[in-house]
DNA sequence: TTATAATACGGAGGAAGCCTCCACTTGACA
DNA sequence: TGTCAAGTGGAGGCTTCCTCCGTATTATAA
């Protein structure tokens, strides 16, 4: 719903050595149980494996989104890190694909991520803010290489891989289709039907 | 989650006179709510403007998509028929244009229903039916006329309905996008992109 | 009609989650 | 070592879900 809340720029004031110890708790026992039962998991439960009280979890992540968010970090900022990296050695519309593809597998990594991934990514972590400035300037190389079509946005991405998601969710066996959903989006974006 | 519950074939005992009644204001209580307070609207504020005890909407309908396909039922079976009766005037691109624009309007007539519709539409209602065996049946023309690509399904339809649906619901300005991601999908299904 | 059996009703109540609040504890720093 | 801002935890209030079962109503057979 609402995605203004956890603010997690730094501006922050320094956390106390117990507090950060505390944070680390809670994120690696919330990076277990999300893996484990899914995005969905009791909040509660993540305190106690945590060994923290749910106001200390709720203190320091105010949204579910929050702490998704927080726990996905390291995995886009080297998801973004890589794009980068391979930039030079891809044409444009394929970068964009090996966005895409390796996006929405993360995504996948927690059952019932899906719906809230396009929340989740404006959370404002250094993960997000990455992630999400990789995908406009993929989104912007292609466009000026002429090969995007130029009324596609970045949004579009997040709902294809939403989209893509969902499909995943709804068919484990499925994990394969990825590529072939992600290939009907890029297909549909650019200026000619290349392929 | 589960979608084998609320079989609602015609293989049913006939209700009695009060529990007809009943479930007919269950019905347009449901029909009010939904529509001023979305798909997640508490069940016993249903029931409550129905005027019935909460068990009574329970047995009728076991679970909220139960209710959510029974509301819907109409406008899926009003949507499988225009479609059917446009056909001859359209191209096999153009009748699923129309068909995945209308389901995903429809699809947004209540808030937070985009995640569930592919639950939903299986629920096995006469609405539910009737818009799956017509999906499935334009998919079947376009690939025939060689138009759609081989490997696209009619899930596929369902998760970029389902998409464009929470795109709509965390972007309320967006309606008007439903056509431009529809726009986008087609162009990838094309064998050749076509436009 | 009336009796009776199958249907249906309704809402109390237990279970689960969410999130806030505040009395108490602890770390940082002078 | 004293001070106090920062941090803690979990009780408790709230919402929603859904089941269960004693009571009531309807259909039908006599």
């Amino acid at each position: 719903m609402t995605s203004e809340r956890g603010k997690k720029l730094s501006d922050e004031p320094a956390l106390r050595a117990d507090a950060q110890k505390n944070r680390e708790l809670i994120l690696s026992a919330a990076e277990e149980l999300f893996l484990e039962k899914g995005a969905g998991v009791p909040l509660e439960e993540v305190a106690k494996r945590a060994g923290v009280g749910i106001g200390t979890l709720y203190r320091r992540f105010p949204t579910r989104e929050a702490l998704l968010a927080a726990t996905s970090n390291e995995r886009f900022l080297s998801l973004a890190e890589t794009s980068r990296a391979r930039d030079p050695d891809l044409t444009p519309g394929d970068a964009i694909r090996a966005y895409l593809e390796e996006l929405a597998r993360n995504t996948s990594t927690y059952q019932s991520l899906a719906a809230s991934i396009g929340t989740v990514i404006q959370c404002g972590t250094p993960g997000c803010n990455a992630i999400t400035a990789e995908g406009h300037r993929l989104l912007q190389r292609g466009q000026e290489a002429g090969t995007i079509r130029r009324d596609v946005t970045y949004e579009d991405f997040i709902y294809v891989v939403t989209a893509i998601s969902i499909a995943m969710e709804n068919d484990r066996s499925s994990k394969s289709r990825i590529g072939h959903l992600v290939d009907l989006f890029l297909n549909g974006i650019n200026v000619k039907g290349s392929e």
